[in-house]
DNA sequence: CCATAGTTGTACTAAATAGTACAATGTTTG
DNA sequence: CAAACATTGTACTATTTAGTACAACTATGG
């Protein structure tokens, strides 16, 4: 095994792009090959079948989300950061001009039952995501900052689907309002878990 | 213009069974031909192309809906019709091995930059749903059961994303215990808006 | 230098795809 | 009945699709 060239990761990135943009089945491989500038040879080679590609991409995927590369971020701190979370891909899809939803929801969506290996990677992403939430909401609780019949996971779990749920609308509506009321409303509840904390 | 065959209803009722299992773009004519046990010549004849199809389709969704044939609900009178809606959309999943998420949301999402017709059917689509939320909490606002600074038309938006994102989630993970806690806290949300009435 | 592994270009195939052509049915109604 | 129209069956085409075959190139290490 040698280091791996320049070629294999344009690929992914252009496939990426595309699966993102337009969904995995929308995307043929030769719209890949277009984009990335590489030949059909590099693609047998580096991926073998279309599959071959959705993995490579959602690993790369995986790893950009996990290492912070992306534009979202997990690394959730404050209260603050949680309000942000949201905000960010709110300004994410204003960026693109609301054409396109979360990367994973979009590539999951459009897996189907024949694809159980893909998915299951596509859960273990969605589970980590999960659980870096949750772990920020525990940590509050645990800290008193956060009424204790408040339930971490399901808070996270709430969270993620407004998120999901939001930027598939926004997408859908080209406009951001739905998203932008349902994040508000969502801020507003968690506030409302919160407790004040006597002093610093 | 003559009353209309079986074979068209045939045609889009097997369409939007596999737009909605499998998405838009992995569902091919033939497919929709062979499930309807019709034929190419109908087809070109009813819908002439893909997108007459799609278009048939979403028409033909929404009719159901607005109805009330379908699964889900939108005649919200009552403070338990909105923990009902959510659950109807739990519930279904349910009933079909969580592999499905919300129609709307499928083929929304599988829509294209060149099909700017259909997405405004669906968008019209979602602004009938989003205003059937909204004018329940606004009636309840009306009839001083909600407080005074909860927003409508916000919560309405609120709703219509975790109902969206959860369905999404439930079909990706093959489980819908992330929906269910979701629901569960928007739940909660909505009930600490309410105001208690004094007497029956 | 040369052997080997890694990489790339060109050409190809078999299947699936959307859409068309057109003749042959029915079915309604004046 | 017969004209008009609605419906259907069969056959076809041009394009796109995923994937393969194979030869040629490049780099590198012994």
């Amino acid at each position: 095994m040698t280091a791996k060239p320049d070629t294999r990761t344009r690929m992914i990135e252009a496939a990426l792009d595309l699966f993102h943009r337009q969904g995995v089945n929308a995307t043929s491989i030769d719209e890949v090959l277009e984009l990335s500038h590489t030949g059909k040879s590099q693609f047998s080679h580096y991926f073998k079948t279309k599959d071959g590609l959705i993995h490579a991409s959602l690993e790369y995927l995986s790893k950009m989300v996990r290492s912070g590369e992306s534009d979202s971020s997990y690394e959730i701190k404050t209260w603050e950061d949680i309000e942000g979370w949201f905000q960010k891909y709110i300004d994410y899809q204003r960026a693109v001009n609301f054409e396109r939803s979360c990367p994973l929801g979009t590539i999951g969506n459009d897996l189907g039952n024949d694809q159980p290996m893909l998915r299951m990677e596509v859960r273990l992403f969605l589970e980590w995501a999960r659980g870096k939430l949750a772990r920020f909401f525990a940590e509050r609780q645990a800290a008193g900052e956060l009424a204790l019949q408040a339930q971490p996971e399901a808070l996270a779990d709430f969270c993620f689907a407004i998120m999901q749920g939001g930027m598939l609308l926004t997408k859908m509506k080209r406009d951001s309002d739905m998203f932008e009321n349902a994040a508000a409303q969502a801020n507003a509840y968690i506030k409302s878990l919160r407790v004040a904390v006597p002093h610093a």
